[in-house]
DNA sequence: TACGGTTTGTTCAAATTTGAACCAGCCGCT
DNA sequence: AGCGGCTGGTTCAAATTTGAACAAACCGTA
Protein backbone atom coordinates (compact mmCIF):
# COMPACT_ATOMS: atom_id res chain seq x y z
CA UNK A 1 0.00 0.00 0.00
CA UNK A 2 2.48 2.36 -0.88
CA UNK A 3 0.32 4.12 -3.16
CA UNK A 4 -2.08 4.70 -0.32
CA UNK A 5 0.78 5.68 2.11
CA UNK A 6 1.83 8.10 -0.21
CA UNK A 7 -1.30 9.95 -0.80
CA UNK A 8 -1.83 9.97 2.76
CA UNK A 9 1.23 11.74 3.97
CA UNK A 10 0.81 14.58 0.39
CA UNK A 11 -2.70 15.01 1.68
CA UNK A 12 -1.52 15.77 5.63
CA UNK A 13 1.07 17.63 4.34
CA UNK A 14 -0.34 19.76 1.64
CA UNK A 15 -3.44 20.58 4.27
CA UNK A 16 -1.08 21.91 6.62
CA UNK A 17 0.89 24.14 4.55
CA UNK A 18 -2.62 25.29 3.30
CA UNK A 19 -3.76 26.07 6.52
CA UNK A 20 -0.34 28.16 7.49
CA UNK A 21 -0.62 30.09 3.94
CA UNK A 22 -4.19 31.11 4.68
CA UNK A 23 -3.85 31.77 8.22
CA UNK A 24 -1.40 34.14 7.74
CA UNK A 25 -2.86 35.41 4.33
CA UNK A 26 -6.27 36.24 5.45
CA UNK A 27 -6.72 34.84 9.14
CA UNK A 28 -8.57 32.29 7.58
CA UNK A 29 -9.00 28.34 8.60
CA UNK A 30 -9.07 26.21 5.56
CA UNK A 31 -12.95 25.53 6.19
CA UNK A 32 -14.13 29.12 6.76
CA UNK A 33 -12.64 29.23 3.19
CA UNK A 34 -14.34 26.66 1.79
CA UNK A 35 -17.53 27.87 3.04
CA UNK A 36 -17.28 31.14 1.49
CA UNK A 37 -16.18 29.68 -2.04
CA UNK A 38 -18.84 27.21 -1.79
CA UNK A 39 -21.04 30.55 -1.56
CA UNK A 40 -19.63 32.81 -4.04
CA UNK A 41 -20.49 29.91 -6.67
CA UNK A 42 -24.04 29.71 -5.59
CA UNK A 43 -26.51 31.45 -7.20
CA UNK A 44 -27.52 34.80 -5.26
CA UNK A 45 -24.49 33.90 -2.97
CA UNK A 46 -26.26 32.06 -0.62
CA UNK A 47 -26.70 28.47 0.60
CA UNK A 48 -29.21 26.39 2.64
CA UNK A 49 -27.19 25.32 5.97
CA UNK A 50 -27.74 21.52 5.46
CA UNK A 51 -26.55 21.90 1.93
CA UNK A 52 -23.50 24.14 2.24
CA UNK A 53 -22.73 21.23 5.37
CA UNK A 54 -22.88 18.50 2.75
CA UNK A 55 -20.67 20.04 -0.32
CA UNK A 56 -18.15 21.27 2.59
CA UNK A 57 -18.45 17.75 3.83
CA UNK A 58 -19.04 18.51 7.68
CA UNK A 59 -21.24 18.14 10.45
CA UNK A 60 -24.14 20.48 10.74
CA UNK A 61 -22.87 21.28 14.03
CA UNK A 62 -19.73 21.84 12.58
CA UNK A 63 -21.18 24.49 9.94
CA UNK A 64 -23.06 26.40 12.92
CA UNK A 65 -19.61 27.09 14.50
CA UNK A 66 -17.98 27.88 11.60
CA UNK A 67 -20.92 30.32 9.97
CA UNK A 68 -20.96 32.10 13.25
CA UNK A 69 -17.75 32.73 13.50
CA UNK A 70 -17.55 34.47 9.56
CA UNK A 71 -21.00 36.12 10.17
CA UNK A 72 -18.92 37.99 13.83
CA UNK A 73 -16.29 38.50 11.24
CA UNK A 74 -19.13 40.19 8.43
CA UNK A 75 -17.97 38.00 5.89
CA UNK A 76 -21.42 35.80 6.28
CA UNK A 77 -24.90 36.52 7.18
CA UNK A 78 -27.70 34.56 7.97
CA UNK A 79 -30.82 35.12 6.68
CA UNK A 80 -33.87 33.31 7.15
CA UNK A 81 -35.35 30.98 4.20
CA UNK A 82 -38.20 32.39 2.62
CA UNK A 83 -39.70 28.42 1.81
CA UNK A 84 -39.26 27.50 4.71
CA UNK A 85 -39.56 28.77 7.78
CA UNK A 86 -37.00 26.81 10.23
CA UNK A 87 -34.52 27.02 7.15
CA UNK A 88 -31.57 29.17 7.23
CA UNK A 89 -29.66 30.49 4.63
CA UNK A 90 -25.92 31.20 4.58
CA UNK A 91 -25.52 34.75 2.15
CA UNK A 92 -21.87 36.05 0.98
CA UNK A 93 -21.44 39.69 1.72
CA UNK A 94 -19.69 42.15 -0.40
CA UNK A 95 -16.81 42.10 2.40
CA UNK A 96 -16.86 38.57 2.38
CA UNK A 97 -16.71 38.81 -1.41
CA UNK A 98 -13.68 41.06 -1.65
CA UNK A 99 -12.19 39.14 0.95
CA UNK A 100 -12.26 35.87 -1.29
CA UNK A 101 -10.83 37.82 -4.26
CA UNK A 102 -8.16 39.12 -1.82
CA UNK A 103 -7.73 35.61 -0.69
CA UNK A 104 -8.30 33.81 -3.53
CA UNK A 105 -4.81 34.24 -5.77
CA UNK A 106 -2.47 33.16 -2.88
CA UNK A 107 -4.55 29.88 -2.28
CA UNK A 108 -4.82 29.11 -5.49
CA UNK A 109 -0.62 29.65 -5.92
CA UNK A 110 0.14 26.95 -3.42
CA UNK A 111 -2.61 24.58 -4.71
CA UNK A 112 -0.73 24.77 -8.20
CA UNK A 113 3.00 24.97 -6.34
CA UNK A 114 2.21 22.20 -4.45
CA UNK A 115 -0.10 19.63 -5.87
CA UNK A 116 -1.07 20.92 -9.11
CA UNK A 117 1.85 21.29 -10.94
CA UNK A 118 3.01 17.67 -10.32
CA UNK A 119 0.42 16.61 -12.86
CA UNK A 120 1.30 16.23 -16.05
CA UNK A 121 -1.83 17.20 -18.51
CA UNK A 122 -3.36 13.86 -18.94
CA UNK A 123 -2.73 13.13 -15.65
CA UNK A 124 -4.12 16.26 -14.14
CA UNK A 125 -7.66 15.12 -16.21
CA UNK A 126 -7.20 11.19 -14.85
CA UNK A 127 -6.93 12.40 -11.58
CA UNK A 128 -10.13 14.78 -11.57
CA UNK A 129 -12.10 11.62 -13.11
CA UNK A 130 -11.02 9.41 -10.89
CA UNK A 131 -11.36 11.74 -8.03
CA UNK A 132 -15.01 12.54 -8.99
CA UNK A 133 -15.66 8.63 -8.90
CA UNK A 134 -14.49 8.09 -5.80
CA UNK A 135 -16.65 11.13 -4.55
CA UNK A 136 -19.62 9.86 -5.97
CA UNK A 137 -19.12 6.91 -4.89
CA UNK A 138 -19.17 7.98 -1.15
CA UNK A 139 -21.52 10.83 -1.45
CA UNK A 140 -24.86 8.64 -1.54
CA UNK A 141 -24.61 5.70 0.10
CA UNK A 142 -24.20 6.54 3.86
CA UNK A 143 -25.08 3.20 6.06
CA UNK A 144 -26.77 4.26 9.10
CA UNK A 145 -25.01 2.09 11.62
CA UNK A 146 -22.54 0.98 9.58
CA UNK A 147 -19.29 -0.98 10.23
CA UNK A 148 -20.06 -1.74 6.93
CA UNK A 149 -16.85 -2.19 4.13
CA UNK A 150 -18.71 -2.71 1.31
CA UNK A 151 -20.24 0.13 -0.60
CA UNK A 152 -23.75 0.06 0.86
CA UNK A 153 -25.55 0.71 -2.50
CA UNK A 154 -22.65 0.79 -5.08
CA UNK B 1 -9.74 24.34 -10.82
CA UNK B 2 -11.94 21.43 -10.86
CA UNK B 3 -9.10 19.14 -9.92
CA UNK B 4 -9.02 20.69 -6.95
CA UNK B 5 -12.39 20.63 -6.10
CA UNK B 6 -12.74 16.73 -6.58
CA UNK B 7 -9.51 16.01 -4.76
CA UNK B 8 -10.44 18.37 -1.94
CA UNK B 9 -14.19 16.78 -1.85
CA UNK B 10 -13.27 12.56 -2.38
CA UNK B 11 -10.17 13.09 0.35
CA UNK B 12 -12.73 14.51 3.02
CA UNK B 13 -15.47 11.93 2.44
CA UNK B 14 -12.71 9.02 2.08
CA UNK B 15 -11.42 10.59 5.50
CA UNK B 16 -15.15 10.35 7.24
CA UNK B 17 -15.49 7.02 5.74
CA UNK B 18 -12.38 5.51 7.26
CA UNK B 19 -12.90 7.27 10.52
CA UNK B 20 -16.10 6.12 10.74
CA UNK B 21 -15.21 2.04 9.63
CA UNK B 22 -11.84 2.53 12.17
CA UNK B 23 -14.19 3.82 15.10
CA UNK B 24 -16.88 1.19 15.28
CA UNK B 25 -14.16 -1.39 14.05
CA UNK B 26 -11.64 -0.98 16.81
CA UNK B 27 -12.81 2.47 18.45
CA UNK B 28 -9.46 3.64 17.12
CA UNK B 29 -9.02 7.52 15.64
CA UNK B 30 -7.03 6.99 12.28
CA UNK B 31 -4.32 9.67 13.98
CA UNK B 32 -3.78 6.51 16.18
CA UNK B 33 -4.13 3.94 13.77
CA UNK B 34 -1.41 5.93 11.92
CA UNK B 35 0.78 6.02 14.90
CA UNK B 36 0.44 1.86 15.41
CA UNK B 37 1.30 1.57 11.92
CA UNK B 38 4.63 3.90 11.91
CA UNK B 39 5.14 2.13 14.70
CA UNK B 40 4.77 -1.12 13.47
CA UNK B 41 6.98 -0.82 10.60
CA UNK B 42 9.94 0.53 12.70
CA UNK B 43 12.90 -1.75 13.36
CA UNK B 44 12.17 -2.88 17.25
CA UNK B 45 8.40 -1.68 16.60
CA UNK B 46 9.33 1.87 18.32
CA UNK B 47 10.61 5.27 17.10
CA UNK B 48 11.56 8.33 19.10
CA UNK B 49 8.31 10.95 19.22
CA UNK B 50 9.79 13.60 17.08
CA UNK B 51 10.50 11.08 14.55
CA UNK B 52 7.07 9.74 14.42
CA UNK B 53 5.36 13.20 14.45
CA UNK B 54 7.11 14.33 11.62
CA UNK B 55 6.56 10.92 9.31
CA UNK B 56 2.86 11.39 10.77
CA UNK B 57 2.34 14.68 9.74
CA UNK B 58 1.28 15.70 13.23
CA UNK B 59 2.22 18.66 15.77
CA UNK B 60 4.72 17.47 18.60
CA UNK B 61 1.68 18.12 21.48
CA UNK B 62 -0.94 16.60 19.27
CA UNK B 63 1.65 13.41 19.27
CA UNK B 64 1.89 13.30 22.96
CA UNK B 65 -1.95 13.40 23.51
CA UNK B 66 -2.35 10.48 21.12
CA UNK B 67 0.48 8.24 21.98
CA UNK B 68 -0.90 8.77 26.15
CA UNK B 69 -3.89 7.73 24.94
CA UNK B 70 -2.73 5.00 23.02
CA UNK B 71 -0.63 3.94 26.87
CA UNK B 72 -3.70 4.47 28.36
CA UNK B 73 -5.24 1.68 26.59
CA UNK B 74 -2.06 -0.62 26.68
CA UNK B 75 -1.09 -0.80 22.93
CA UNK B 76 1.72 2.08 23.22
CA UNK B 77 4.01 2.08 25.79
CA UNK B 78 6.72 4.56 26.61
CA UNK B 79 10.62 4.07 27.32
CA UNK B 80 13.47 6.32 27.63
CA UNK B 81 16.04 6.60 24.82
CA UNK B 82 18.73 4.99 26.40
CA UNK B 83 21.32 7.89 23.96
CA UNK B 84 19.33 10.54 24.63
CA UNK B 85 19.02 10.98 28.02
CA UNK B 86 15.53 13.72 27.24
CA UNK B 87 14.38 11.73 24.57
CA UNK B 88 10.96 9.40 24.68
CA UNK B 89 10.76 6.37 22.44
CA UNK B 90 7.31 4.90 22.25
CA UNK B 91 6.66 1.56 21.65
CA UNK B 92 4.38 -1.09 19.81
CA UNK B 93 3.08 -3.38 22.76
CA UNK B 94 2.07 -6.95 21.78
CA UNK B 95 -1.50 -5.98 22.21
CA UNK B 96 -0.95 -3.11 20.19
CA UNK B 97 0.09 -5.76 18.02
CA UNK B 98 -2.41 -7.51 17.99
CA UNK B 99 -4.54 -4.95 18.00
CA UNK B 100 -3.22 -3.90 14.67
CA UNK B 101 -2.91 -6.66 13.16
CA UNK B 102 -7.13 -7.17 13.67
CA UNK B 103 -7.75 -3.65 12.48
CA UNK B 104 -5.56 -3.56 9.37
CA UNK B 105 -8.04 -5.60 6.65
CA UNK B 106 -11.20 -3.55 7.23
CA UNK B 107 -9.28 -0.16 7.30
CA UNK B 108 -7.46 -1.57 4.21
CA UNK B 109 -10.56 -2.76 2.44
CA UNK B 110 -12.53 0.76 3.12
CA UNK B 111 -9.63 2.44 1.30
CA UNK B 112 -9.20 -0.42 -1.57
CA UNK B 113 -13.20 -0.42 -2.29
CA UNK B 114 -13.27 3.50 -1.53
CA UNK B 115 -9.86 4.54 -3.29
CA UNK B 116 -7.81 2.82 -4.98
CA UNK B 117 -9.99 0.44 -6.54
CA UNK B 118 -11.13 3.53 -8.68
CA UNK B 119 -7.69 3.04 -10.34
CA UNK B 120 -6.13 1.47 -13.18
CA UNK B 121 -3.30 -0.33 -12.69
CA UNK B 122 -0.84 2.93 -14.21
CA UNK B 123 -3.18 5.17 -13.16
CA UNK B 124 -1.81 3.81 -9.56
CA UNK B 125 1.58 3.63 -10.22
CA UNK B 126 1.23 7.39 -11.78
CA UNK B 127 -0.32 8.56 -8.70
CA UNK B 128 2.16 6.82 -6.42
CA UNK B 129 4.89 8.48 -7.94
CA UNK B 130 3.11 12.23 -8.44
CA UNK B 131 2.07 12.12 -4.48
CA UNK B 132 5.31 10.95 -3.75
CA UNK B 133 7.13 14.23 -5.43
CA UNK B 134 4.18 16.49 -3.99
CA UNK B 135 4.96 15.18 -0.48
CA UNK B 136 8.77 15.22 -1.33
CA UNK B 137 8.15 18.39 -2.15
CA UNK B 138 6.83 19.91 1.54
CA UNK B 139 8.96 17.22 3.49
CA UNK B 140 12.18 19.71 3.35
CA UNK B 141 11.11 22.81 3.27
CA UNK B 142 9.16 24.74 6.34
CA UNK B 143 10.08 28.39 5.83
CA UNK B 144 9.44 29.47 9.86
CA UNK B 145 7.73 33.05 8.80
CA UNK B 146 5.70 31.64 5.52
CA UNK B 147 3.13 33.21 3.50
CA UNK B 148 5.60 32.09 1.29
CA UNK B 149 4.37 30.56 -1.78
CA UNK B 150 7.40 28.90 -3.85
CA UNK B 151 9.45 25.70 -2.30
CA UNK B 152 12.28 26.91 0.33
CA UNK B 153 14.84 24.56 -0.92
CA UNK B 154 13.34 22.41 -3.20
C1' DT C 1 35.02 22.09 32.61
C1' DA C 2 31.73 25.94 31.61
C1' DC C 3 28.78 28.48 28.18
C1' DG C 4 25.45 29.64 24.47
C1' DG C 5 22.53 27.88 21.15
C1' DT C 6 19.53 23.84 19.76
C1' DT C 7 16.72 20.10 20.21
C1' DT C 8 13.31 17.13 22.89
C1' DG C 9 9.12 16.33 24.94
C1' DT C 10 5.47 18.08 27.93
C1' DT C 11 2.14 21.36 29.69
C1' DC C 12 -1.10 24.86 28.95
C1' DA C 13 -4.90 27.69 27.02
C1' DA C 14 -7.52 28.33 23.02
C1' DA C 15 -9.83 26.90 18.77
C1' DT C 16 -12.15 23.55 16.25
C1' DT C 17 -14.93 19.37 15.37
C1' DT C 18 -18.13 15.86 16.26
C1' DG C 19 -22.40 13.27 17.75
C1' DA C 20 -26.37 13.30 20.76
C1' DA C 21 -30.21 15.72 22.46
C1' DC C 22 -33.46 18.99 21.48
C1' DC C 23 -37.23 22.12 19.60
C1' DA C 24 -39.66 23.99 15.64
C1' DG C 25 -41.61 23.51 11.40
C1' DC C 26 -42.83 20.58 7.20
C1' DC C 27 -45.43 16.69 4.92
C1' DG C 28 -48.38 12.77 4.09
C1' DC C 29 -52.35 10.49 5.68
C1' DT C 30 -56.75 10.21 7.80
C1' DA D 1 -58.00 20.20 10.79
C1' DG D 2 -55.18 16.75 13.47
C1' DC D 3 -51.67 13.14 14.12
C1' DG D 4 -47.07 10.93 13.48
C1' DG D 5 -42.77 10.82 11.37
C1' DC D 6 -38.94 13.48 9.38
C1' DT D 7 -36.00 17.24 8.42
C1' DG D 8 -33.33 21.59 9.65
C1' DG D 9 -30.50 24.06 12.87
C1' DT D 10 -28.82 24.96 17.24
C1' DT D 11 -26.99 23.84 21.76
C1' DC D 12 -24.24 21.10 24.64
C1' DA D 13 -20.42 18.27 26.50
C1' DA D 14 -16.50 15.79 25.13
C1' DA D 15 -12.49 14.82 22.27
C1' DT D 16 -8.87 16.35 19.49
C1' DT D 17 -5.45 19.59 17.60
C1' DT D 18 -2.41 23.36 17.51
C1' DG D 19 1.22 26.88 18.83
C1' DA D 20 3.60 29.08 22.56
C1' DA D 21 6.05 28.65 26.72
C1' DC D 22 8.91 25.84 29.40
C1' DA D 23 12.57 22.70 31.62
C1' DA D 24 15.98 19.29 30.71
C1' DA D 25 19.65 17.62 28.09
C1' DC D 26 22.76 17.71 24.00
C1' DC D 27 26.66 19.79 21.28
C1' DG D 28 30.46 22.52 19.74
C1' DT D 29 33.74 25.75 21.38
C1' DA D 30 36.65 28.08 24.32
Amino acid sequence: MDAWLAYLTASHLLERRIEEQLKADSGLTHSQYEILTRLSSAPGQRMRMTELARLVVVSKSGLTYQVGQLEKIGLVERVSCPSDERGVMAVLTGEGLRCLEKTAPGHLAVVRAFLIDHFGPDELTSMTRIMRKVASAMGAAVPPSGTSVGPGEG
